[in-house]
DNA sequence: ACCGCCGGGTGCC
DNA sequence: ACCGCCGGGTGCC
């Protein structure tokens, strides 16, 4: 039958299928396996295509071939150890041809021509991800069997079967124990039936979502109550809990156990989820996770960490003797998202003692420093997700993959999460001996969440998405018997787990004061009133003409400039003075149009929303901006254009795309919305800020030592509350991502001093400074304007709420009546209820999250 | 004998 | 591979 095949007669149906020539890409197995159904898949693309949707996978059934050739190959499998499949359409005498894997990536053989002729069609259509066991005969000389499973989406099936049959090969129904340890049904397929059933039963979101947080918390974490000193060098005093997680972290970095699900059985270490034996004993990871949801405790514990291990790895007080080479370096790369920083730059500073001195080297900035030899003479080298992604992707010169480090520590590690994300491809493509993740956060949506990290930590079999999502990640989401207790064993042995409520020997390690929101509603003047409804009623006739034009998502940037100038408007009347509207569209010169689109750019930058790229639905990386107004990664959008060429079109919009037409952020500009300051008009005030000077005085009646935060995020907002402030004699200090690093050390610690005239009031910008930054002075928070996203607003919170604030905190939010910052708050409050039900839940599609989008712009204004 | 049968050479895709 | 397949040697009983 194979003949037919070759010749594409049969499948006349189906374009662009061998016809000899087409370029096969050598796909390894794990790319193919995480691109099953995603052939054609374009984003932006309503179709209902999803992405890697490995988890709607249904099994068609199962099919008992052979394996052949073994004997050119020296890849060998146990009885029941499991194999990859991969098509090899380049190989010389069948272009059909499959080749089997190991698990070690070992080549084991072939599958038999008349076989992979019937699968070749499959495999390259996506039509099914196959995946084999051998289920005894591994001591074969020349073939052996395979037992071949057939996955795929339900409308796919049909066609998977039909190809089958074309070919003379009809499926078996599932084995209950496919995959599953070592009790194999039989080598017989018995008789067959037209409709194999479904291999198991799905958990509802909510048991998965209970299981999930069950996993952490229920780790026994006997060995992780030992506790340690910091190295003398250090001078800080450490808390218990901060010393048992140094001693934890000291015993991963030098352990010499198994990693899990390794065994050693005769001489040999066996794999106990694959089959797979080796000889050489794995390594296990040197290092793990750190799910710590305490910044401060974090914060420290790193860097207790870091300088502790330092010199009982003796790699670095005594390393003037050493020589220091690539099998011994010397230099930790410490990787973090920009906002956290300044954190750490602190920190180094801080700990900086004349006993103790780090050679820290900050690689951010233009002129960061591109010679390896210059890094890897570093301790400690410190960047960003950002810049990481940046040297890798659009130039080949990042001196960071050149180098092998001692050790790499993925700060707010989550960050990572997505496979496909630019960031993610480079940090996986690192070198290192010892690995850490620090993160809040390890598990967001879903168990998927979780590939990136395992993958970097290098955890073996796992770095290979196929032996991951085989032997983890479909268990745990179809339900699989033993599945979730196979993630948690996985997750116990390299994960310290310390929340706000975890005990250490019966005792809460942190015990937090209370924590009280109020909303404390303002109502506009009548002359601001009228101001508001003016702007609204202008840009709500706008905005419907958008709607029935269907050029919602052109004008998107539009749409958030009219919802921050009302937003403003609720705080203050000066704050909204780019009244300049950028509707009119007419010919304009391409310097005119860079300038709007970059106008636009910024205020989708600054208008707090959160914005994501709609390719890899992380935050931005060097956003650009496109003819048609939409915003991306640089990376992202030149990795589209690249892979569509010639005629490239805008994911969200489907416009024509070409690189020269992307115009760039002007750099590292303070990206304040409210820019063009009018210092010469007049001081008035405002609703808002007569209610927090009402409560600012009467809070000093009641207790004149109390510290607060009055937090916006508006910096001209808070330059317009100076004012006040000195009229009624408030000491204040102020922090914002604009200032240096030293005025903003200045600022915290002048804050958080308990001298009297200290200041007692912080003005502070939302979004200045990350997890890390501690301001326990203050008991009172004053929002003045809501955010779009929730999370942010809590972060900020808990800048004070967080280990040694000794009151109860109370926070304040300030929000107008029948304004856009009411409909905020519901917006907030589904968002909130979302995060807490969206466990295991699909990840939304860049279209879901656009239209997502759309309907909250409907409801913020009221349409 | 344009067969059958024998036994040696050979062997993935 | 203790197979299948190929192609050369061979040929009544």
């Amino acid at each position: 039958l194979s003949y037919l095949w070759s010749k594409g007669s049969v499948w006349g149906c189906l374009p662009n299928f061998y016809t000899g020539e087409r370029n096969y890409s050598h796909n390894s197995p794990s790319e193919f396996y995480s691109s099953l159904g995603s052939e054609g898949f374009s984003i932006g693309d309503t179709s209902g295509t999803d992405e890697e949707d490995t988890d709607s996978a249904i099994l068609y059934g199962t099919l008992r071939g052979s394996i052949v050739g073994l004997r050119y190959y020296t890849g060998v499998v146990n009885n029941n150890e499991m194999v990859a499949l991969q098509r090899e359409p380049n190989n010389p005498y069948d272009k059909n041809a499959v080749k089997v894997n190991n698990v070690n990536g070992d080549q084991v053989g072939h599958i038999k021509k008349e076989l992979a002729a019937a699968l070749a069609g499959i495999m390259d259509n996506k039509l099914a991800v196959v995946e084999g066991v051998v289920p005894y005969g591994a001591k074969n000389v020349f073939t052996m069997p395979v037992q071949m499973s057939f996955w795929g989406r339900e409308e796919n099936k049909e066609a998977v079967l039909d190809q089958l049959k074309m070919h003379g090969f009809k499926l078996a129904p599932p084995l209950k124990e496919y995959g599953f340890g070592s009790k194999w049904i039989s080598g017989k397929n018995g008789p067959t039936y037209s409709a194999p059933v479904h291999a198991a039963v799905h958990l509802t979101a909510e048991q998965l979502k209970s299981e999930f947080d069950k996993l952490f918390e229920d780790l026994k974490e006997d060995d992780k109550t030992c506790e340690m000193e910091g190295a003398e060098a250090v001078g800080t005093l450490l808390l218990p809990h901060q010393k048992q997680a140094l001693a934890w972290m000291v015993s991963r970095e030098n352990s010499n156990d198994l990693p899990p699900f390794w065994e050693e059985r005769n001489n040999f270490y066996y794999n106990i989820l694959t089959n797979f034996a080796v000889k050489e004993r794995p390594k296990n990871v040197l290092g793990g996770i750190l799910a710590d949801d305490m910044g401060l405790v974090k914060i420290f514990t790193k860097f207790e960490f870091f300088c502790t291990n330092c010199v009982c790895a003796s790699t670095f007080i005594q390393s003037a003797e050493k020589k220091y080479s690539e099998d011994n370096p010397r230099t930790t790369l410490i990787i973090c998202p920009l906002s956290v920083l300044s954190n750490w730059i602190d920190q180094f500073e801080q700990h900086t003692s004349q006993d103790f001195h780090l050679n820290v080297y900050i690689y951010y900035g233009s002129d960061r420093n591109k010679d390896p030899a210059i890094l890897s003479d570093q301790d400690v080298v410190l960047t960003t997700y950002n810049i990481l992604a940046t040297d890798y992707g659009i130039r080949d010169d990042s001196p960071l993959h050149k180098i092998k480090w001692l050790r790499i520590v993925l700060d707010e590690g989550h960050t990572i999460r997505n496979p496909n994300a630019q960031q993610t491809k480079a940090v996986l493509s690192l070198e290192a001996h010892r690995r850490w993740v620090l993160t809040g956060t390890p598990i967001q949506n879903s168990v998927k969440d979780l590939w990136s990290l395992i993958s970097f930590l290098k955890l073996k079999p796992f770095t290979d998405r196929e032996w991951w999502h085989r032997t983890i990640q479909r268990p745990v989401t179809m339900g699989t018997p033993g599945g979730l207790r196979r993630l948690q064993s996985l997750i116990k042995s390299i994960t310290l787990r310390r929340t706000k409520t975890s005990k250490v020997k019966g005792k809460p390690i942190l015990e937090l004061p209370e924590r009280k929101v109020l909303i404390q509603h303002v109502t506009l003047t009548e002359e601001e009133r009228q101001v508001y409804q003016s702007v609204k009623k202008e840009g709500k006739a706008a905005i419907n003409r958008f709607f029935s034009e269907g050029t919602v998502l052109a004008h998107y940037a539009d749409i958030l400039g009219v919802l921050l100038r009302l937003r403003q408007l609720c705080c203050h009347p000066h704050l909204c003075t780019n009244t300049s509207s950028s509707f009119s569209a007419g010919n304009n010169t391409p310097e005119e149009l860079r300038q709007m689109l970059v106008t636009k750019m910024k205020l989708v930058l600054s208008s707090g929303s959160d914005e994501e790229c709609a390719v890899c639905l992380e935050s931005l990386t060097l956003p650009v901006i496109t003819h048609c107004a939409h915003v991306f990664c640089k990376p992202c959008i030149y990795e589209v254009i690249r892979s569509e060429q010639p005629n490239a079109s805008c994911p969200l919009c489907r416009n024509e795309l070409r690189v020269e037409h992307l115009v760039e952020c002007p750099l590292e500009e303070e990206l304040d919305s409210s820019n063009g300051k009018k210092d010469d008009q007049e001081w008035i005030s405002s609703s808002k800020i007569n209610a927090l000077m009402h409560a600012l005085i009467e809070l000093r009646k009641e207790n004149p030592t109390t510290k607060c935060l009055v937090v916006s995020q508006f910096t001209t907002f808070l330059s317009l509350i100076e004012n006040p402030l000195k009229k009624s004699g408030f000491a204040f200090t102020r922090l914002d991502g604009s200032m240096a690093q030293k005025k903003r050390v200045e600022a915290i610690q002048c804050f958080q001093s308990s001298q009297a005239g200290s200041p007692t009031i912080m003005l502070l910008s939302l979004k200045a400074g990350g997890v890390g930054l501690n301001l326990t002075a203050a008991s009172r928070v004053f929002l003045m304007d809501p955010a779009w996203n929730p999370a942010a607003e809590d972060q900020c919170f808990d800048r004070c709420h967080r280990l040694g604030q000794k009151y109860n905190v109370i926070i304040t939010k300030f929000i107008v009546k029948d304004s856009v910052e009411e409909n905020m708050l519901k917006i907030q409050n589904k968002k909130r209820e979302l995060a807490a039900g969206a466990f295991a839940t699909k990840k939304p599609s860049a279209s879901e999250i656009k239209q997502t989008k759309i309907n909250e712009i409907k409801a913020l204004i009221d349409l």
